[in-house]
DNA sequence: AAAAAATTCAACCGCTTATTT
DNA sequence: AAAATAAGCGGTTGAATTTTT
C-alpha cells in the first residue's frame, strides 16, 4: 500500500521517506519495552527497516509522548524571538526552554515566520524607526566612550599611521563594547524598551522581526541589518550573515553550561517565566 | 475552475560531539 | 589511547497543502 509514493523508497536496505502508522507502532512498542536510545537495535529487534538515525529522529520529533501538539502560542513565539536574539540558530538550546517543542519545530517556525518575512508596511516602518533610533543611540554611546577613553588614556605615543582606515569603524565599536559592559547593558535595556514600545505583544504580527539579531551588540550588526530585509547579507569579508543570528555565539559564550550572560534584564519574558540561561 | 506560486514541515544529509569498545 | 559506534545538531530538501492569480 505504500510503494506508491516516489520516495517511500528503499535504499541500502533501509526504508526512507514518510513513516507509516505500522512503522510508528513498531517504534513506539520498542521504546516502551527498551526505553529511548540504542536506536540501531530497533531494526534488529523489531524488524523495522529503518536506520537508527531515522528511528531516533522519528521518536524525538514526532512520537515522544511529551510533545506538545498544535500551534505555537503567542507566548511561545515571543520566547522564541527572545531566545533567538540571545542564542542565534542554536535551535536545540532554544528548544530546551519550550517544553514539548522540538528543535526542528522551532527551526521551521522561525524560518517560515521570521527569516524572510514580508513585513507589512507599518511594521516595516516601525522597524526602520527602531533601527534608526538604535543607530543613534549607538553612535552616541560610541562618542561617549571615545571621550572617556581619551580621558583615561594618557595621550602617549600616538603611532599615527594613516593607512589604516578601517580601525576607526568596526573594531572601535567592538572593543568599546568589551570595555564598557555596563554601558552596553544599559543600551541593551533601552533597545528592549524600544522594541516593546513598537511591538508590545511581540507577536503582533508574524513578522515581528523588530527584535534585532544583533540586539546585544556592536555597530557591525546595526549597519549590516539596516539595508535590507533579506535574511542573509554578504559582508565585505565574504562571510554570510543572517541578521537574526548575530555572530557565532560560540565565540562569545564559550562556556554554555556555566557562563552567565548578564543580560537577563533585557529579556522580560525570560525573566517573567523564571527561566534562566545556562 | 484550474494552473501557478508560495508555504509548510517531516525527514533527509553531512558534520560534530559524546560514548563505548 | 585510539578506533568505532551512537547521539545530537543545524542546514536543506521536496511532497503535500494552501493561497494567489
Amino acid at each position: 500500500m505504500e510503494g506508491q509514493f516516489g520516495w517511500g523508497r528503499e535504499e541500502g536496505g533501509w526504508r526512507k521517506g514518510p513513516w507509516t502508522a505500522q512503522e510508528d507502532k513498531l517504534l513506539v512498542e520498542y521504546v516502551r519495552q527498551h526505553g529511548e536510545g540504542r536506536w540501531n537495535s530497533v531494526a534488529k529487534l523489531t524488524g523495522l527497516k529503518r536506520s537508527g538515525k531515522s528511528c531516533r529522529l522519528r521518536w524525538v520529533n514526532y512520537l515522544r509522548p511529551d510533545l506538545k501538539r498544535g500551534k505555537i502560542t503567542p507566548q511561545e513565539e515571543s520566547l522564541i524571538l527572545e531566545l533567538h536574539a540571545l542564542w542565534g540558530n542554536r535551535w536545540s538550546t532554544i528548544a530546551r526552554s519550550l517544553p514539548g517543542r522540538t528543535d526542528n519545530e522551532i527551526k521551521n517556525y522561525w524560518r517560515t515566520h521570521f527569516k524572510k518575512g514580508k513585513p507589512s508596511k507599518n511594521i516595516e516602518r516601525a522597524r526602520a524607526r527602531f533601527l534608526k533610533q538604535r543607530r543613534e543611540m549607538q553612535s552616541q554611546l560610541l562618542l561617549q566612550g571615545q571621550d572617556q577613553q581619551q580621558q583615561e588614556k594618557q595621550p602617549d605615543h600616538d603611532d599615527d599611521d594613516d593607512g589604516d582606515a578601517s580601525r576607526e569603524t568596526v573594531p572601535a565599536a567592538v572593543s568599546l563594547a568589551q570595555q564598557n559592559e555596563e554601558d552596553l547593558r544599559i543600551l541593551q535595556q533601552d533597545m528592549d524598551d524600544l522594541l516593546f514600545q513598537f511591538c508590545p505583544m511581540a507577536s503582533c504580527t508574524s513578522s515581528s522581526c523588530l527584535l534585532p539579531g544583533g540586539s546585544c551588540t556592536s555597530g557591525v550588526s546595526a549597519s549590516a541589518s539596516e539595508e535590507g530585509y533579506s535574511g542573509d547579507h554578504q559582508l565585505n569579508g565574504g562571510a554570510t550573515w543572517g541578521w537574526g543570528s548575530l555572530w557565532n555565539l560560540d565565540d562569545v559564550v564559550d562556556d554554555v553550561d556555566g557562563g552567565a550572560c548578564g543580560w537577563d534584564s533585557s529579556f522580560p519574558l525570560l525573566q517573567d517565566q523564571g527561566l534562566a540561561f545556562y
